[in-house]
DNA sequence: CGCGTAATTGAAGATCTTCAATAAGGGTGG
DNA sequence: CCACCCTTATTGAAGATCTTCAATTACGCG
């Protein structure tokens, strides 16, 4: 009755060590095994704005972020734009999880490399790797936690909530002791992610300075003094760090 | 390269004859054959209002609405409230979604019965079993993707157009050839999905019946004459009818 | 029939967006 | 190094949208 987290995780930790990929050297990486046997492996190197997508038809594709930061997102017809995740470098993005007939890509908020593993051929034999369906798992629960949380902040946070929830969720998975918390993205790309505009986050984003709750040494760039104090004014609890998927620590190159 | 969806699909269709459990007798439960085994499975009759939820803790238990229809929601310390999913019968809810700071919990929108799987003592067992990883992922697959729709939707749909969806949406996963579609739940449930209160639900449910998109023969029930002059009202693709994880057609009493 | 809950509707107010004007950087070429 | 241009960010004012509050109506159930 009394497991830990990490029992029920479904992921096997011990066999973390062996997991590098000759491409991509992130450590962990639980495709790097079925790569190296006969996944179809591919990096691309973004630019700013540029997407990448899933070709029509069902595949089984994973984007791995290695450096810079991407995001998924959704066009509608008229254009009009919805950030559903921001995805930082270590981040699995599950190429399965794209609706056949939505307009959904992975963008590059930065210059980013991002691996791509193609899997479709190996799909029938996976359905009975446990290991494989484990880490898959995985990943989609994360993704699910992060989803719901985005939908309530939607649904119930006015946009001071939610440029606020944002400023400390960036923090909280970014920061580091000491140095201000960098913003990768620009106004329009937070804008889409918090269901605003440009013009109105950077209004709130004026408010946010002027109550204290944060200090900008440059448009990008801020420290959150107090994230007790930022807490306070959310009716929701602090966000948590990210668990990521993959252990970033041994990142090289 | 040419693999159909159903081929991807983790699942393994050929077993789920077996998969009826001696409690609740729906086919293809994929719980079934572990609760015969060993889970502890217990049922729940929930009136409307009622709410269950996760005790403290990790925990790996899973919901099946057999009955009625329930939503999952968050709670903020405030009262607010944001309904995340509209359960159907036939639905597995994963306990596992549940982040362990957040008050969530499943909520009955109508009087409802639900099974309840709690499979924490099997836990390490099942990190090797490929079958029930399967079945996991394809449930935690299907409920982002809904998630993802539910995160485009309250970001960037004005009131009129997410009504409208929601609408459609009910009409294309629970109506029936004929028959008018039931809405089963409250304004206030409409809203607290939609991201929008009682009132606004209400005068836009009026907005639409004047346009013509709805006809409306009771508060609770309504037809759609055609559902294309309401898809171009939106700016994203119709509502795609639901592909439950379970085979509902099957389920006795 | 009467009561309580849920739903509808109008008017006023708050919030968010749109539009337009201005300011701030960041790079490039002279 | 500086002037210039282009993009991004900021800000104010007006307008649209959504909410709040209050009053009214409809519905279900005893």
């Amino acid at each position: 009755m009394n497991f830990q987290t990490d029992e029920l995780d479904f992921s096997n930790a011990s066999c973390r060590a062996e997991r590098i990929c000759a491409k991509c050297k992130i450590v962990g990486c639980p495709f790097a095994r079925r790569v190296a046997r006969s996944g179809t492996l591919a990096q691309h190197r973004l630019t700013r704005g540029q997407g990448i997508q899933c070709p029509d038809g069902a595949c089984l594709r994973f984007w791995i972020v290695i450096e810079g930061y991407a995001a998924t997102c959704t066009y509608f017809r008229d254009g009009r734009r919805q950030i559903l995740s921001i995805d930082e470098p270590g981040t699995a993005v599950c190429g399965l999880m794209v609706a056949e007939d939505s307009e959904q890509r992975l963008e590059a908020l930065t210059d980013c490399l991002v691996c791509e593993v193609d899997l479709t051929e190996q799909a029938l034999e996976l359905r009975n790797d446990a290991e494989f369906l484990a880490d898959v798992s995985r990943m989609l629960h994360e993704r699910l936690e992060r989803s719901i949380v985005h939908v309530s902040m939607l649904g119930r946070l006015d946009s001071f909530e939610r440029v606020t929830y944002f400023l400390a969720d960036m923090a909280t998975r970014h920061g580091r002791k000491g140095a201000p918390v960098t913003l990768s993205m620009s106004r329009e790309d937070i804008a889409d992610y918090l269901g605003l505009n440009t013009d109105s986050v950077s209004r709130i984003l004026t408010r946010i300075r002027k109550a204290g709750l944060v200090r900008f040494v440059s448009p990008t760039e801020y420290f959150v003094p107090d994230m007790k104090a930022v807490a306070r004014r959310l009716p929701v609890a602090a966000p948590t760090p990210a668990r990521s998927m993959l252990a970033t620590g041994g990142h090289v190159q």
